[in-house]
DNA sequence: CAAAATTACTTTAAGCATAAAATAATTGGA
DNA sequence: TCCAATTATTTTATGCTTAAAGTAATTTTG
């Protein structure tokens, strides 16, 4: 009968899904790694925080500027987050806010000169911060890695996406 | 000389870092979208937060229960993240916590009984999300994904220690 | 043994993050 | 035109997270 059973496998779905949760965690102890290595090399060498270089890089992309909706989407992150996040940088100076006159329920910002500056420095650093912490990895290695999560992106999209729409 | 310049590979690393650089985003980007998942659907299901599963998950697999200590290491979270976390988990009746008799500076926390029915019912469910999100994947991807992030985790580790130790 | 160092944990202050409710401006019909 | 629906953003309440400072217990060491 286990024979038989273990043989079923014209079932579609195996019962076993320990294989996915093992490479589950794995994923999230790679992103776990990198992500508090650049957190605290961000704040190390240039006193920043993470979604503060999130929101500048996607400002530095956009010289007309975005709306606070554009940068929400983009982040993937709630549109109350990007309120308290665009506060803080225009205190510090990095970020210019202005209310659309086409539109008054609007906010555009953008990258003020000296925030630009500092971001393109940050930056610099940032890839070959990354560079490093892949750097075991062969061409071919990178390649392959991309291909798989580009995959895995899908396939999670489909069953995220099947749940709600 | 530009021709001259691309064929000096010689000197062990190439300037351009940008195919490592958009492996990192898209590594962050399925690391999001399935942590993004897996807590939407343990709050509608089970009203629950993610920190409290992950630290439930831990003391799951330790009948005789965890330090305070213990639990930050394996969760690579900061101390004074584990006081207010199990403090709201001892509040919900999910966790038992008592000062070790042997040392008093020491708490000892555990599971209670509905606490792990609780928790089992929970961890069924996850592990059938985690396999649908990555269904699309056939065995053999799952295997190679598994290897290349192998490799990333010793790179990254390697990166990160080299910085500081 | 007593002072110093270490260890375990808690508290504090600040920031990040969300969902849900509120506010304000614009747009789309009837 | 006017008002209902939609859109853009802010506010609120709650929780997670960290680093740094504080407290208390134990261990080390002179």
């Amino acid at each position: 009968m286990t024979i038989l059973d273990s043989e079923t496998k014209a079932t579609e779905h195996s019962d076993d899904h320990g294989d996915e949760l093992r490479l589950w965690l794995r994923l999230l102890t790679c992103t776990t790694l990198i992500e508090g290595e650049v957190r605290s090399r961000l704040r190390e060498r240039f006193d920043v925080t993470l979604p503060r270089f999130d929101l500048m890089a996607q400002l530095d992309k956009a010289p007309d500027g975005m709306t606070l909706s554009d940068v929400s989407k983009r982040m993937m992150v709630s549109n109350g987050n990007i309120t308290g996040l665009v506060e803080r940088l225009v205190q510090s100076g990095h970020v210019d806010r202005r209310t659309s006159e086409v539109d008054r329920r609007v906010q555009v910002i953008r990258l003020t000169k000296s925030g630009r500056v500092e971001f393109r420095k940050m930056a610099a650093e940032h890839e070959i911060w990354i560079a490093e912490m892949f750097s075991d990895l062969g061409e071919k290695d990178v390649r392959e890695l991309m291909r798989l999560l580009g995959k895995t992106k899908l396939s999670v999209r489909k069953a995220a996406d099947g749940r709600v729409g």
